[in-house]
DNA sequence: CCTTGGACTTGAACACGTTCAACACAAGGA
DNA sequence: TCCTTGTGTTGAACGTGTTCAAGTCCAAGG
């Protein structure tokens, strides 16, 4: 019975987040998470090989109970800087009890060798899930992205998201206000380029910041 | 006297140093560098209380040797272009050897509260030393920065020689090639940009750049 | 009903970062 | 010369992530 198995695995992922928030990635033990479940220590790896694999499966986790809101967010009406702010905010409020705790381990995020890096192998789906929100908040908008920009534009606002996300991650003013402010600041610069970015005379500058992404995002993903 | 005391602390560190990067990091244990530097194991806290200590001591060293060909480079003639080409080379060469090893580490880089990151309480002496050596490579040139601009303008630059240097060590490309690449097709658009922003037209767009450093850069360091 | 194979579960054991109580030793001061 | 003080130095011990040999349990085949 396979329901059996199933239900031990999530006992012992619920008993792993509900420490992790109360005392933080770091203080909670393997030996503690097993305890809270009621478990031997050996089968909280027997179902999570790695502690990572923890965070791997809350990651996959709020990744699914955020689609809704996601896609609420696209649904509404709005140009597409309210969209984007729309699906910014989605982010931050459902990993808002968490700010902390994510904290904690936004260390790795910077090495996209490490598994939990939102640029690594192991969490592309997640990514190209992320970057396909974006892909269709552009398609919604009566904005006329350039044949050339098609593909590389939702990538870069992705790319701007999880700047907004982990600067969030480290703000520490009240209530993460500085974050709001960079957010206001930032997010009707990046689409008066983008409306900018169609006309005839930004042929050259087009063709110079593929050339950009290009470079950064070739293969400079996976393995060290 | 002092000096025996300091002839040990020496032995210790090039014995980390040296495992480091024929194992790597995580790969040398601190028995190891102990036992590699013929003291116990208790003796290699005694002058590094952590393990990143070493790593620290590591940068504060190759901080020490590059200071002269950082002069060097900034006392050749040349355009401001070349100066940061060449004090970005400085950094590529030094770290050079080390570039595995510190792949290893950086994953703490996104964190402003680790100790290791560049932009830490802890890495401050160094990071400052950094931004001068820009405010050096812009007072020398021939270029007119808006007074507005004087103070962030080296902190720009920095951030950008981190960004390249953060690229390079997760560069798996052949000799750095990519590296190389983003390098010729960056560097060219980073000093337009400095001198169209002198162009009166350009001051609102100086104010929100400013803006953003602003935001950024405020307190947004230290202790999490 | 017994056996067997595989999924599931256990707790002890291991390696590594780190701490610490205890000891060694040199330099003054009595 | 003995005592005191402080800097060096030692190795055992602790907590944590992780591994693993040894079960336990159960469904399916005989």
């Amino acid at each position: 019975m396979a329901a059996k198995s199933e239900e031990t695995r999530k006992k012992i992922l619920e008993a792993a987040l509900r420490l992790f928030r109360e005392r933080g990635f770091a203080e909670s033990t393997m030996r503690d998470i097993a305890q809270e479940a009621k478990v031997a220590t050996g089968l909280a790896y027997y179902y999570f090989p790695k502690k990572e694999d923890l965070v791997m499966a809350f990651y996959v986790k709020v990744n699914a109970e955020m689609r809704p809101k996601v896609e609420a967010a696209l649904a509404s009406h709005g140009k597409l800087e309210q969209k984007i702010r729309a699906l910014v905010y989605v982010k931050f409020d459902y990993f808002g009890p968490d700010r902390k705790f994510l904290g904690a381990l936004s260390g790795y995020s910077a090495d996209p060798g490490h598994r939990l890096s939102p640029f690594s192998e192991e969490t592309k789906e997640i990514r190209e899930e992320g970057i396909a929100q974006f892909r269709t908040a552009l398609e919604q908008s009566e904005l006329k992205v350039p044949e050339d920009l098609v593909e590389a534009m939702p990538k870069i606002l992705w790319m701007y998201q999880m700047g907004m996300v982990l600067f969030w991650i480290y703000d520490r003013s009240e209530g993460q206000r500085r974050t709001q402010l960079l957010l206001d600041k930032s997010l009707g610069i990046v689409v008066l380029l983008l409306k900018a970015s169609s006309l005839p005379l930004m042929r050259p500058v087009r063709k110079l910041i593929l050339d950009l992404v290009d470079v950064i995002a070739g293969e400079q993903s996976a393995v060290y």
